[in-house]
DNA sequence: GTCTATAATTTGATAGAC
DNA sequence: GTCTATCAAATTATAGAC
């Protein structure tokens, strides 16, 4: 697949963020991973806030993009929060790391404020598409206070799951989405 | 004890590592917070990784001692369930932080094993206080699972409050223990 | 677009005086 | 226990050549 250089530079950011946070990646570190210089990274992304920014808004297109629509999921037969814990367990699974804006948004209070409002992006996105997944698989109240719910929850499973190195700990802990 | 000095340090960086994390923390931060030099940091911790480790285990003892023992809670008519999310709660408006475990356990992959080690002893604390709640409530079958449920639940409710600055997000995904 | 070179700052850590 | 002084390395960022 054609990754242009800027596709590389965001992928490389987006590993170092979700392997520990904005605070362990390092323009120098993102270069040397792909085989150029540091000023090169900074032709492409000028400050450090402006790369973290990309990175999050690629993030989550990408992962809202992935899930595809609820409508859909649902009228395809299929339960769209069993889709959306896979879409987690996946990411905790194939990539080996943590949610990028789970690990954002712990540390908002050292970050730019640029790269906050773009992680709660984030989560107003996922709110949005569980709160329409579970109206449509005919909740009636209480849509978005389940989704608030099963995105925090699914936050929480993956830093048990991570630093206990067992995902068994995730598996245990989506269990209690069975239960609402 | 080596009481006044030590626990100063010992508190001014857990409120550092709470707030962005291990590498968001420095010697030089936490001298000036203080109102001495860096090199009389290094005296009372000789290395960041001794300091985070210390910090770690002073964090979970305190924070499980807080907490009293489940039977205590049971037997005085009190849900220890309801007490141990409000000891969260606390936590995150008291202090405007996360859990120093949550932010560590996602950091896990960029830190230190010994620091790794400890902040996994804070997990396997916390599910061993949460089952023996669930089983001293009645809970026969289980218990571990509920256990395990329940501080991720934890850790992800602080971290989508934090990021979105709105309690609220919290009490709305702590809602979802009620059904269980 | 990428390079070399460099500036200004911060970092973890040590040596030795008091 | 705390200080001054210092170090080597790493950090974000810029200037200018090719």
């Amino acid at each position: 697949m054609g990754e242009d250089r800027e596709q590389l530079i965001l992928n490389v950011a987006e590993e170092m963020i979700r392997q520990g946070g904005y605070n362990s990646f390092s323009f120098r570190n993102i270069a040397s991973a792909i085989g150029i210089k540091s000023s090169s990274v900074h032709y492409h992304y000028s400050t450090k806030e402006d790369l973290a920014v990309a990175v999050t808004k690629y993030y989550t297109d990408q992962f809202i993009g992935a899930l595809g629509s609820p409508e859909d999921i649902v009228s395809s037969g299929k339960n769209p929060i069993s889709q959306y814990v896979q879409a987690f367990r996946q990411a905790l699974v194939k990539d080996k790391g943590m949610c990028l804006c789970g690990m954002l948004g712990a540390e908002t209070d050292i970050l730019p404020e640029s790269v906050v409002a773009e992680t709660r992006v984030f989560f107003q996105r996922n709110v949005e598409w569980l709160e329409t997944a579970y109206r449509t698989s005919g909740e009636k109240d209480g849509a978005k206070e389940k989704a608030i719910q099963t995105v925090s929850l699914l936050e929480g499973a993956m830093i048990t799951s991570n630093v206990m190195g067992d995902l068994s700990f995730f598996d245990a802990a989506v269990k209690l989405l069975d239960k609402s």
